[in-house]
RNA sequence: GGGUUGUUAGCUCAGCUGGCUAGAGCGUCUCGUUUACACCGAGAAGGUCGGGGGUUCGAGUCCCUCACAACCCACCA
């Protein structure tokens, strides 16, 4: 096979995706042994910790991936691709979710585009035609997934609403049922008058608005308290008005009754430490039904909830004239009647937080509803208990604490939804109303069925489904197939990756559900990753039109460029820019690697084999191991700490700098063909968990590799010997000295015009071919004795440059230049050496270090000396 | 109001337990087409590490404080 000139991805990507993929090789039930090879019902391997097990986060299935995917699937494919190289039996989950109110705006949305209206169908239809939409929807994801090479088991591709899902939310819920831990509770919750669902408190956006405080009275005989309010549309809910206890100015009204303004209703003065003296009045009009803090002032005080703002928005059980107006016509009359009556006494402008539906960005209305909650003290408690007995490792470390203090503050989980498109609660509701002991609602799993009978009595199925969440935090349960009955080598996860935005959402979740349900924490270690910026720092938005796109990239640079630009300088939970010049970096690396290896094929086809194993024969070749020694060491150190960035770093300059510009170039001069070959492997090995198609590519067409690179073993150590290492550092840093100085002197194209003249020198005398190639000097010369041209400032080596006189005299500006920074360098050792305190404190091998420095310097300086003295 | 994080080269970011003469990529400048690569090679310029104080022999790194930025939670009648 040949090499072409530079390596284009798209010639490559999706063959090798396929032929990954037709190999099976991303299955671990298909390339490791059976857990239980001899049958007696036991694992073999407990104990082993063979495995390697991580979840994808499953992508809405109704749509595109977005650039926050690309990054979690190049984190957690990195990760299973480097636990299958080293050896464990690797198991990377897929899934896809159905995003419960994610998908179904979207549904919606197309609903509307075709002139229809949800409410057309009934929920069991709507269910059906999104579950076709969602279908239709789903391979666009999945295509992209593998663009992106995710190297994850197809064949366990786990759906949000697939039967063993439902099942195991079923079972949980039985069991929280019986438990006690599942309540039906009336309770404000947070409605979006257009979508008509509740939401749950972390599913809420906050944004300040500017909006008005109203100064009303409320009269009693004798006098009046003015009340403000922001929402005097709900005057009509109102059941009390509220003082601070210790608020003197009210303290003779409380327990009188006021006059309902445009009612003729009677409601008490109370108190209650809600009150706040500071603001406004001090008064406040307490309305449990459309407030969260009345809510709660109501349950303090047994008040009567009144319900003035029906679901669709509209007034409900309010004065003939204000009857089914919408609440923003209604405040307007209101306004208008208060102010015609005397009672309105004041306005001001004032900034406060309104919640929003976080899809439409409508105002959520305060709603009193029925619905299923979860008591989370329980769940909450243990999870706390595990988490600070640290059995779950955190990267970013600080995303622990902050978990446990929104556990601790965790309220009920209300887990209803009312809209069709998710899980429908198996909850069912007599409606036989005769048979009076029977209890109200029954759990059934028959959700199938709308109306069931159950010993003669009839119940029908509650309409709600589960928020998303309820499933979800099934999530590394259901995915890895975990039972009551059998020992699961891949539960608990070995680290779940996920977005630290959804930290509260889901992760807190799923280790509630997991105890819950298996006693076990379902994760070892959390990664989270932050948001990906735009390349300003900006949060990407469509209405900004920031958004950047993936597979947009993956088409310009090739999928390992976008992963191995992604993940470039970016650590765990932090919101970091997006650099399209990581991933024009990403992708000048694979072209080198691309032509690296095609440079070594072309040696070993030209090149006879020798067989002679891959022992080093020069200082070079020593150096190489050494370096790429370092180099996965470090690797395997940053991989262990989720240090990704790190990795990525380690191995561009290890290839580039290391391998290709030192190694490769003095192996122009030696070869040795077994070296290259092993080096050659070790390298795209090492780099194959972050760019695994170039590598995969570069193995398949290299003459001499068997199989896929995705499944090969992990590089062992190389030896060398140090002192032939050093020695190469030796002849670098006379390279590096020639290079520069070459550079430096006045004139172009240096390197041809002058050689190298050298004294009684050994390692410059045995290494003149690759001095030669590696500074491009026409010739290097013995002195004889006789010193002429332009000293080089290296210890240990008497070089010089063979350059005419006047030459010299004109690079006499840059001597002095250097002798001065040298000098600069040498006033800081002496400083530091002068003061007895470092003497005596610092460790002793700093201090050695320090004297032998100064030495170096002080010699360079009297050498660089002479060499102006002779000029 | 409570909390978390950040502020290092023109841009995007590394710098983990204090030893740094502060690094990388991209960009800039100079030179270079020698049979792996111009998605290249060689070299260079560019930073009082947000301000101030402290601990220490030694601080980008630890502590305090201020400023700015981002995010999260709570409250907002």
């Amino acid at each position: 096979m040949t090499f072409s000139k530079s390596y284009e991805p798209g010639e490559f990507e999706s063959d090798i995706y396929a032929a990954w993929e037709a190999s099976g090789i991303f299955d671990p039930k298909l390339t490791t042994r059976p857990v239980d090879s001899d049958g007696d019902g036991v694992d073999d391997r407990q104990g082993e910790n063979d495995t390697f097990s991580i979840v994808m986060p499953p992508p809405n299935a109704n749509g595109n991936l977005h650039i926050g995917h690309g990054l979690t699937v190049a984190l957690e494919d990195s990760l299973t691709r480097y636990y299958r190289l080293r050896g464990l039996s690797s198991w990377y989950i897929p899934g896809a979710d159905h995003a419960g109110f994610e998908t179904w705006v979207v549904y919606e949305r197309e609903l509307e585009k075709k002139g229809h209206s949800r409410f057309e169908f009934d929920r069991d239809e709507l269910y059906a035609r999104v579950w076709d939409f969602v279908a239709e929807q789903r391979g666009n994801m999945e295509l992209q997934l593998r663009a992106l090479g995710a190297s994850c088991s197809w064949e366990d591709l786990t759906f949000t609403l697939d039967e063993n899902v439902i099942d195991r939310v079923y079972t949980t819920f039985e069991k929280m049922w019986n438990d006690g831990l599942i309540y039906r509770g009336e309770k404000l919750v947070n409605f979006c008058p257009k979508h008509q669902t509740a939401f749950a408190d972390i599913e809420v956006e906050h944004e300040d608005e500017s909006g008005t405080l109203w100064d009303i009275a409320y009269v009693y005989e004798g006098g009046e308290v003015i009340v403000s309010t922001t929402r005097p549309e709900t005057l009509f809910g109102d059941v009390a008005v509220a003082v601070n206890p210790e608020d003197e100015r009210y303290k003779k009204l409380v327990g009188k009754t006021v006059k309902l303004p445009l009612t003729d209703r009677e409601i008490p003065i109370i108190t209650d430490e809600h009150a706040d003296p500071e603001y406004g009045t001090g008064a406040v009009k307490i309305t449990p039904a459309h407030d969260f803090d009345d809510f709660e002032v109501g349950e303090r005080h047994q008040l009567e909830r009144i319900r003035v703002i029906a679901e669709d928005g509209t007034m409900i059980n309010v004065p003939e004239a204000y009857f089914g107006l919408n609440t923003k016509e209604c405040r307007k009359k209101v306004l208008k009647d208060l102010k015609d009556q005397g009672l309105l006494r004041g306005e001001k402008k004032i900034t406060h937080s309104v919640a929003h539906c976080y899809k439409c960005g409508t105002v959520l209305e305060p709603t009193l509803k029925e619905q299923w909650f979860i008591d989370v003290e329980r769940l909450a408690k243990a999870a706390i208990e595990h988490l600070e007995n640290g059995e779950i490792k955190f990267h970013p470390e600080n995303k622990r604490k902050v978990l446990i203090n929104y556990l601790k503050g965790l309220k009920d989980w209300n887990i209803s939804r009312q809209i069709p498109w998710g899980i429908a609660i198996p909850m069912f509701r007599k409606i036989d109303d005769t048979a009076t002991d029977e209890p109200d609602w029954v759990f059934d799993r028959r959700t199938h069925l709308q109306v069931i009978e159950k010993a003669g009595v009839k119940y029908q199925r509650d309409e709600d489904t589960f928020d998303t969440w309820f499933s979800s935090a099934h999530w590394p349960i259901v995915c890895t197939n975990w039972t009551e009955e059998n020992f699961n080598p891949y539960y608990p996860l070995n680290v779940m990756e996920t977005g630290a935005d959804i930290l509260f959402a889901w992760v807190a979740r799923m280790i509630m559900m997991g105890l819950y349900v298996t006693g076990e924490v379902p994760f070892k270690e959390v990664y989270l990753h932050g948001l990906v910026l735009d390349e300003h720092g900006k949060k990407m938005s469509k209405s900004k039109g920031n958004v950047i796109n993936p597979m947009d990239l993956v088409t310009r640079f090739g999928s390992d460029a976008f992963r191995l630009g992604i993940l470039r300088g970016r650590s765990a939970g932090m919101n970091q820019a997006f650099s399209e010049n990581s991933v024009i970096a990403g992708r000048n690396l694979c072209n080198k690697l691309w032509n690296i290896s095609r440079l070594i094929q072309s040696i070993i086809d030209t090149e006879e084999d020798i067989p002679s194993a891959s022992d080093t024969l020069n200082m070079g070749e020593d150096w190489i191991c050494r370096e790429l020694n370092n180099c996965l060491e470090q690797v395997e150190l940053a991989m262990s700490n989720y240090r990704f960035a790190e990795a990525i770093e380690v191995l561009y300059q290890t290839i580039w700098d290391k391998y290709a510009d030192w190694f490769l170039e003095s192996q122009k001069i030696y070869r040795n063909v077994p070296l290259l070959k092993q080096t050659l492997e070790t390298i795209l090995i090492a780099l194959h968990p972050f760019a695994p198609f170039v590598t995969e590519a570069i193995w398949q067409n290299l003459s001499w590799t068997d199989g896929y690179i995705a499944t090969a073993d992990w590089p062992s150590r190389l030896e060398y010997d140090p002192i032939s290492t050093e020695q190469f550092e030796n002849i670098r840093i006379i390279v590096s000295e020639v290079r520069t100085t070459l550079q430096a002197l006045p004139g172009t194209n240096n390197a041809k015009k002058y050689s190298l003249l050298y004294d009684n020198d050994s390692l410059i005398n045995d290494n003149q071919l690759l001095i030669r190639s590696l500074t491009k000097v026409p010739t290097i010369n013995s002195l004889n004795g006789a010193p002429r041209g332009l000293r080089l400032a290296l210890a240990n080596h008497e070089l010089y440059l063979d350059v005419p006189e006047n030459i010299v005299k004109e690079y006499k500006d840059n001597l002095t230049e250097r002798i001065l920074s040298v000098g600069r360098e040498l006033d800081n050792l002496n400083l530091r050496m002068s003061n007895p305190n470092y003497l005596s404190k610092a460790p002793e091998h700093l201090v050695k270090e320090t004297t032998e420095q100064i030495r170096e310097k002080e010699a360079l300086i009297a050498r660089l000396k002479a060499e102006l003295e002779i000029i």
